[in-house]
DNA sequence: CCATAAGCTGAGTCTGATTCCGTTTGTGTA
DNA sequence: TACACAAACGGAATCAGACTCAGCTTATGG
């Protein structure tokens, strides 16, 4: 199913082309182009954009995998580095700062904390496969608590892409991811 | 420009039922009921939802204002009745339950504190001042940090409302509003 | 150079929200 | 009680945007 048949030359490039016109539309902060534009920019009509795409999420999916996939990386080498603690630390502000990268990207991670929509069910599972892999290794070493779970606190983070357009969001998403960090240091369970 | 005059009666009526018929809709759990149904269900034309609402937001927003405004009330007997935060402890699980009063409450508290829709506004202020008046009398009896605002907290708590639809979604819930408030309890800050 | 499957186009469909205007109906007044 | 008329209403029409499909175009393997 993988390389069914390696795309014909112009057709990879049309593909190519609306990849980059949608990353660069949602960069530059319009979050909700219409599909239209969207291929109007890339020089193909919309039924080429749908030839390639299922559907408008499914091209901001692809637009962002990359992101994702990078993200999702990053623990083994924190891990590698610095105390789970520390690399948990690290990682949040990495998601702050990929969040930063733009509003699409910001929307992006929020729809894959926040839905459950299937589009980004991958990516969702591979976020919370990640942050699960630091927990653990936090818990192993007896500086985080052990009771929840990578999916948990990805849904926790939720809250911090929401703050795309305000003011001074940045350091309130910082904020926002130590408060989460510092419960997750406070070991004693609350309640059995 | 408050009380411009007394709405018609029949007006008055049919305003009370497009608001219950949306209600009723919403906590079933259709969160994006179309208007048209809602128009008749309340045995209306759209054009008389259109009349009393300016949009479907509007609409949304308006059913879902006495819940907001309950919950924005509670904090002063929480306060009364409990060291600030237990209250604040409190509070979070009242919202914790509003939340699961249907997927539409969770929908608009989602919009509240994740969006900056200024349909929403007012009630986001409310919520904020609200959450504030408990963390800063926390402060002030020297169990909870200072240096988070309610309306901070606010965003992130935004992460709870996207629970609705998951399995277990409300011990999920509880389990994070744990986490945050182990971290307001945290009173050392991180670093300078 | 050809056959033909892969691609492309863009007008048209569909789903929903929102508007607009002709008709109906409460209600204050004589 | 009857009238006048602003307030309300109904619902077809309009708009907006995502998505589809029938017919035309063009790489490409032989």
């Amino acid at each position: 199913m993988p390389a069914s048949r390696p795309l014909r030359a112009d057709a990879r490039r049309n593909r190519d082309a609306l990849l980059s016109a949608a990353r660069q539309a949602f960069l530059d902060g319009d979050a909700d182009t219409h599909v239209e534009d969207i291929a109007r920019s890339a020089g193909v009509a919309v039924g080429t954009l749908y030839r390639h795409f299922e559907t408008r999420e499914a091209l901001i999916e692809e637009v962002y995998r990359k992101e994702v996939d990078d993200l999702c990386s990053a623990p083994a080498d924190l891990l590698d580095q610095h105390a789970p603690d520390e690399a948990l630390r690290r990682f949040l502000l990495l998601l702050v700062d990929h969040a930063a990268v733009g509003k699409g990207m910001s929307l992006v991670l929020e729809s894959i904390m926040a839905t459950d929509s299937p589009v980004f069910g991958d990516a969702r599972n591979r976020m919370a496969e990640a942050l699960g892999h630091l927990l653990a290794a936090g818990n192993a070493a007896g500086t985080l608590r052990g009771d929840v779970t990578g999916s948990t606190l990805l849904r926790a983070l939720g809250g911090i892409c929401n703050l795309r357009a305000t003011e001074g969001w940045r350091d309130e998403a910082r904020q926002i991811t130590g408060l989460l960090l510092d419960g997750l240091r406070h070991i004693t369970p609350p309640r059995a």
